[in-house]
RNA sequence: GGCCCGAUGGCGGAGUGGUUACGCAGAGGACUGCAAAUCCUUGCACGCCGGUUCGAUUCCGGCUCGGGCCUCCA
């Protein structure tokens, strides 16, 4: 049994799915015009780790994952046109990054990535179908929803109109008739990205991407969505009134799941604070992968992630310490408590804590691959990326060192390759050797 | 201002109405030519003030501090 923490209902509840043999999970993917930091990497192994528990649990096919990529958007028009080239240039390059990245960290590509500027049939229809409802306007070349045309406006959020107005930061642009309405379609100048539509040629609003590509590929109702806490409002709001509104008033989700951040010192990392850093920089900087993904699962996915050097030390130690206990095993059973833990919406602290306790090695491989750790082979992991023969002959130099017990010459070798980042462990069978 | 969340030992981080995980780092020891690794031992933690209770870190209220959203944002 898995529960969840709903955020609708801000409680944990049992997640019992709609069809167990088709379980349905969205999560708002990236926008693909700049490379993703560490706090855009958080969404994307957390719910990967969840997609690997429900399919543990409910079998390897029980489970249809989308991650959406947003391709058309204000700030890509921007890149694109600062560049000076197509705005498919700047999309098609920071996605493929995007999914090196990811893949780092070992993140599985989800079932369907569907891309906003395919879908955009979809969305116009949805769009068109607002407006026959009453719950979208057209105003100046611009397509509006009407929130005031959607009592249930605000559930997620816990928010209402007044509330937000309140906030006196809603934008009120003239062909607004309220300032909670937000865009389900915008012009396009001449010479910008857009595409024909009964209100001319234009592009869609963010909020409609999500509702119409979950309603093209999943249905209706999903049984998770996710996404990060900032997406809760104005995001996740809206596509729930567009999608609740088209519907007929069915839910969109029956689990809204959404991650904490990555802080930097005490506030949030974000581009626009300018205190990103991306997986990029810190492979760049010799950190393996998969130490970033122990880091981002070290505290539960709810709470706020404080990024330190000192976290990556730990991951990296704690790491070792597993490829040592796990070594050459091959797969076993996964165990009992791990599942529970993660089970126990998804507490991956808990479920590290187990991990290190289990003694069977074959168990904690197993285990291990829930959590998409232990990947490698404890070889690659020790010793991946060092040329190899170039140290085993200076083992073997020192070993004749050691042997004529000149112990200076022995330690200089053990030196020398230290700061090669090599370390030398002498056992009772030898010495052997692995990357630091 | 509105809505929401959090406050656990040097650090990270679970959890619990009563004997307070676990990890990292540190200290001591075993082992080692020396190291490393490993093993053993070790460590004043639960923001403040009230309340409920035989008993609260855990429940309730208030306070303080911190964070998030209200605009693009994972």
């Amino acid at each position: 049994m898995i529960r969840l923490h709903d955020t609708m209902t801000r409680e944990k509840r049992q997640f019992v799915p709609l069809n167990k043999e088709r379980i349905t999970m969205y999560v708002c993917g990236p926008t693909v015009y700049g490379r993703a930091h560490i706090g855009n990497a958080r969404p994307a192994v957390v719910f990967d780790t969840l997609a690997r528990l429900i399919r543990h649990k409910f079998g390897q096919n029980s489970l249809v994952y989308a991650r959406n990529v947003t391709d058309i958007d204000d700030k890509i028009i921007a890149s694109a046109e600062k560049e000076g080239v197509d705005p498919s240039v700047i999309t098609e390059r920071y996605e493929r990054f995007y999914l090196e990245d990811m893949g780092a960290l070992g993140v599985q590509p989800p079932d369907i990535a569907p891309h906003a500027t395919q879908e955009i049939g979809p969305m116009i229809a949805m769009i068109e179908r607002l407006i026959e409802l009453g719950h979208g306007y057209e105003a100046q070349g611009h397509v509006l929803f009407s929130v005031s045309s959607d009592p249930d406006y605000g559930v997620l959020s816990k928010r209402d109109r007044e509330a937000m107005i309140a906030g006196a930061r809603v934008e009120v642009a003239p062909y607004k008739r309220d300032p909670a309405d937000f865009v389900l379609w915008k012009p396009s100048d001449e010479g910008v990205i857009g595409w024909d539509s009964p209100w001319g040629r234009g592009r869609p609003g963010w909020h409609t991407e999500c509702s119409a590509m979950i309603a093209a590929h999943l249905g209706e109702t999903i049984d998770i969505h996710g996404g990060g806490l900032d997406l809760i409002f104005p995001h996740h709001e809206n596509e729930i009134a567009q999608s609740r509104c088209v519907h007929g008033g069915v839910p969109l989700a029956r689990f809204w799941v959404h991650n904490g951040f990555v802080d930097m010192g005490v506030e949030k990392m974000s581009k626009s604070l300018g205190n990103i850093i991306t997986p990029a920089e810190l492979l760049a900087q010799g950190h393996r992968g998969e130490t970033l993904r122990l880091a981002l699962l070290s505290a539960h996915y709810r709470s706020p992630l404080p990024w330190t050097e000192a976290l990556i030390e730990q991951s990296k130690a704690i790491l070792d310490r597993l490829y040592r206990s796990a070594g050459d095993a091959g797969a076993g059973e996964i165990d009992g408590e791990v599942v529970e833990a993660l089970s126990d919406d998804l507490n991956t602290p808990a479920a590290l804590a187990r991990l290190q306790a289990i003694e069977d090695p074959a168990q904690l491989k197993a285990s291990a691959t829930l959590l998409g750790l232990l990947s490698n082979s404890s070889e690659e992991w020790f010793r991946g990326g060092a040329d190899e023969s170039a140290v085993e002959a200076r083992i073997a130099e020192r070993a004749e060192a050691k042997k004529n017990r000149d112990f200076a010459t022995a330690d200089r070798i053990r030196k020398e390759l230290k700061s090669e980042g090599i370390v030398l462990e002498d056992g009772p069978s030898g010495t052997t050797w692995r990357r630091e």
